[in-house]
DNA sequence: AGCACGCCGACT
DNA sequence: GTCGGCGTGCTC
């Protein structure tokens, strides 16, 4: 009787890793990857995935499809087998990765093709362009940034002037410009020259172009080494072959900067995919990448999961960078997923870091990646020269030493730019009772508030709940309040007092907001004037200003004191980074580090020994203490508004832990902010000397938690807490 | 997760 | 008398 058509349908659901629903006889079968429309409970018109097909369910009532929305499989097979092992490996419902993985666009109903977008690119010289435009400024203006800046879409060109996409109208008319649909590259004149290879580098490219199929290589190279080239050359090479390459980087920050890089020398099309685009706009990349309309895609963390026609390589820059994985929702590593999907499409990973990751590092020592090391500096950039600040006994002026502010001054008045890295926004961390000690805390979380003098209020960086400054201690009526602490508001608003020829810019949360603010903020930092950026971490990735020759760092010894055992890989990761920010060819780069513990054995070994010992006696302590990369550890994060249920909710899972001989259980234990959102958190921290070990645990965890639980699992956490 | 149902407290 | 809090249950 039944010759139904069962089709397995996977849906934002949290307890299925699909539905199953019936075929109507007079639809067309879809093909495994394609969309179709269901209705899901009350809900009408929800988006699904089939990710198989059947003869018969478990389920008695099947409903039945509504619509097939994709004749051919948006998800292509080994895209969805990738999904398929995303969601085993961080134990997420099957439904709910590819929910995520598919940009905003396709999981809405809709009929409209995907929106066009035009790039521009400059198609005279400056002389030509600026004869015919003798009477426009704008044009004028328009067409230069166009020419340095190439190639751009009309929204990139905006902030330039307010009407640009008439400038460039006006600019086509007369053969100036000339604009394409696909982001063109089809460069008839490759712009810059070929250099030379040194010798590490020439072995690091046959390395990896003379293998087939799977691979995975570390690139490990000081800053100025060199890597982009070798990520160049790899994609010519590709191209040449009609094949497509992903390269991911870590952030948004740094799209346009790898993405002018890789354009000005590879002929080929080339596309960028990052969370500042519109939905419309990824939609593009995702179809035009799918049809091999583009070769090159450069991509931030979610970019892993486009579909291509012909992948045959991917690069990860960056590699150690955090950004790669997801702290919200899954918790997955775009770094570890574009390993997988090497594996899982057999092409070649190549990962590449002037600070490797101890995962990567231990991988590479053991054999399992190819270590490609980089050893000369291909720029001549000498090494920049760092000192210790001991912070003890000084007194501290806008948060800086009088030595360090001597020094700005000094590379100030040489016409140099100068860099102050604190991790911290607002003026200040804390706001206190001179007399009782009190500190100014969030209703919501254990946390402190920031002050932040340009609103004048107290702000939770945790919940980002504000608050107006308290006029009188609440717990003892003193009016005398004061701040404690420096952030990058007070540090930039002292220097602009202090140095007041000179402009200070201000990189952080605050007053970046959108990937235009980043651009005009580097704009400003290249023309070269001699100012100071006071930043936080988003300026420590590898953004190149050419004129800074001094990095003031302030404030790293929280890392010192910190619960986490991943504080001091962190801390010497952004400290080479921070540090390659500084010098050129002709100037040597000067580096200052602030803190409270110039003796720290830390500093001796990072800066008289370099990165690659660190790593190497941070492994050792590792593996001599059983964490990882030694070992494999998993993290449930749990929450409740009460917090007497959310502990007897959590109980069965105190006696699970028995019986598993290669798996150690700490917790159910409070997590290091205990109550944050008005959410009570605890955490169980799971440690195993096999990955197989780990996931047997979390299947049996997971089955032993009850369902009204909020709780996520952080398979490979990379910071403990958060 | 959504979304509905259902059962108790405080307001026009 | 209703509006609305959130506990419980279901979704193929």
């Amino acid at each position: 009787m039944s010759r139904k058509t069962v089709l397995h349908i996977a849906l934002k659901v949290p307890f299925a890793p699909f539905l199953d629903y019936l075929l109507p006889d007079a639809f067309c079968q879809p093909p495994v990857g394609a969309r179709v429309l269901v209705t899901l409970g009350k809900r009408t018109a929800a988006v699904g995935v089939v990710v198989g097909v059947s003869k018969e369910s478990k389920h008695k009532k099947l409903k039945t499809i509504e619509r097939v929305l994709d004749e051919v499989a948006l998800l292509p097979e080994e895209l969805l087998a990738l999904l398929n092992k995303t969601a085993n490996y961080y134990h997420a419902p099957l439904g709910e990765v590819i929910h995520m993985a598919l940009p905003k666009w396709f999981r809405q109903v809709q009929n409209k093709s995907v929106p066009k977008q035009f790039w521009w690119k400059t198609s005279a010289t400056w002389e030509e362009a600026a004869s015919l435009t003798k009477r426009s400024i704008h044009q004028q203006t328009v067409f230069q940034y166009l020419l340095q800046n190439q190639p751009l879409t009309s929204k990139e060109i905006n902030h330039v002037c307010n009407n640009a996409s008439q400038q460039l109208k006006q600019l086509e008319k007369k053969g100036l410009v000339v604009s394409s649909e696909l982001c063109f590259i089809d460069n008839q004149v490759v712009r810059k020259p070929e250099f030379v290879l040194t010798a590490d580098q020439d072995h690091a490219l046959k390395s990896v172009s003379q293998t087939s199929g799977f691979n995975s290589f570390l690139v490990d190279g000081i800053t100025g080494s060199g890597k982009t080239e070798i990520y160049i050359r790899l994609i010519q090479q590709q191209i040449q072959q009609q094949s497509q390459v992903l390269v991911m980087v870590p952030e948004i920050g740094l799209t346009p900067q790898l993405f002018n890089e890789i354009s000005e020398r590879i002929t080929g099309r080339l596309a960028v995919l990052h969370s500042g685009l519109s939905d419309g706009a990824r939609a593009r990349v995702w179809e035009q990448a799918r049809h091999g309309q583009v070769d090159v895609v450069v991509a931030t963390r979610s970019g892993i999961f486009t579909p291509f026609k012909q992948l045959a390589l991917i690069v990860v820059d960056e590699e150690h960078d955090l950004s790669y994985k997801q702290q919200d929702g899954i918790r997955y590593s775009a770094r570890d997923l574009a390993l997988l999907r090497g594996k899982l499409q057999d092409v070649p990973v190549v990962l590449g870091s002037a600070t490797p990751s101890m995962e990567s590092f231990a991988l590479a020592a053991k054999g399992q990646h190819q270590w490609l090391r980089l050893r000369t500096r291909t720029n001549r950039k000498p090494l920049p020269q760092t000192v210790l600040q001991n912070t003890n006994q000084l007194t501290l002026k806008h948060g800086l030493t009088h030595d360090s502010l001597a020094q700005i001054k000094r590379h100030l008045s040489q016409g140099q730019q100068v860099l102050v890295f604190l991790n911290r926004r607002g003026w200040s961390p804390k706001w206190l009772c001179q007399d009782c000690g009190w500190i100014a805390q969030c209703d919501a979380c254990d946390a402190y508030l920031t002050y932040h003098k340009h609103s004048d209020r107290l702000t939770c960086h945790h919940c980002d709940r504000r608050y107006g400054t308290p006029e009188f201690c609440p717990d003892c009526g003193s009016q005398d309040t004061d701040v404690l602490g420096v952030g990058t508001e007070r540090v930039a608003a002292g220097l602009s007092d202090h140095f007041k020829d000179h402009s200070i810019l201000r990189f952080d949360r605050d007053t970046i907001k959108s990937a235009n603010d980043w651009q005009q903020h580097l704009d400003v930092v290249r023309r070269g004037e001699p100012c100071v950026i006071v930043g936080t971490q988003m300026l420590a990735k590898g953004h190149d200003f050419p004129k800074l020759s001094l990095v003031v760092v302030v404030n790293v010894d929280n890392s010192f004191y910190s619960s986490d055992f991943r504080a001091t890989e962190h801390l010497a990761q952004l400290l080479i980074q921070v540090s390659g920010r500084a010098g050129r060819a002709e100037t040597r780069g000067e580096v200052i580090i602030q803190t409270q513990n110039p003796g720290h054995e830390f500093f001796t070994l990072l800066l008289k020994k370099g990165y690659q010992h660190f790593a190497e006696v941070q492994l050792e302590e590792r593996t001599a203490m059983g964490f990882p990369p030694a070992s494999h550890m998993a993290i449930i994060h749990a929450q409740h508004r009460n917090e007497a249920q959310l502990m007897q909710q959590l109980e069965p899972l105190a006696q699970a832990q028995l019986g598993h001989p290669d798996v150690s259980v700490l917790g159910p234990i409070p997590a290091p902010m205990q109550r944050k959102q008005n959410m009570h958190r605890m955490q169980v921290i799971i440690n195993a000397n096999s990955r197989k070990a780990l996931h047997q645990f979390l299947f049996q965890a997971q089955s032993c938690l009850p369902d009204r639980l909020q709780w996520i699992v952080d398979v490979d956490p990379i910071l403990l807490d958060s």
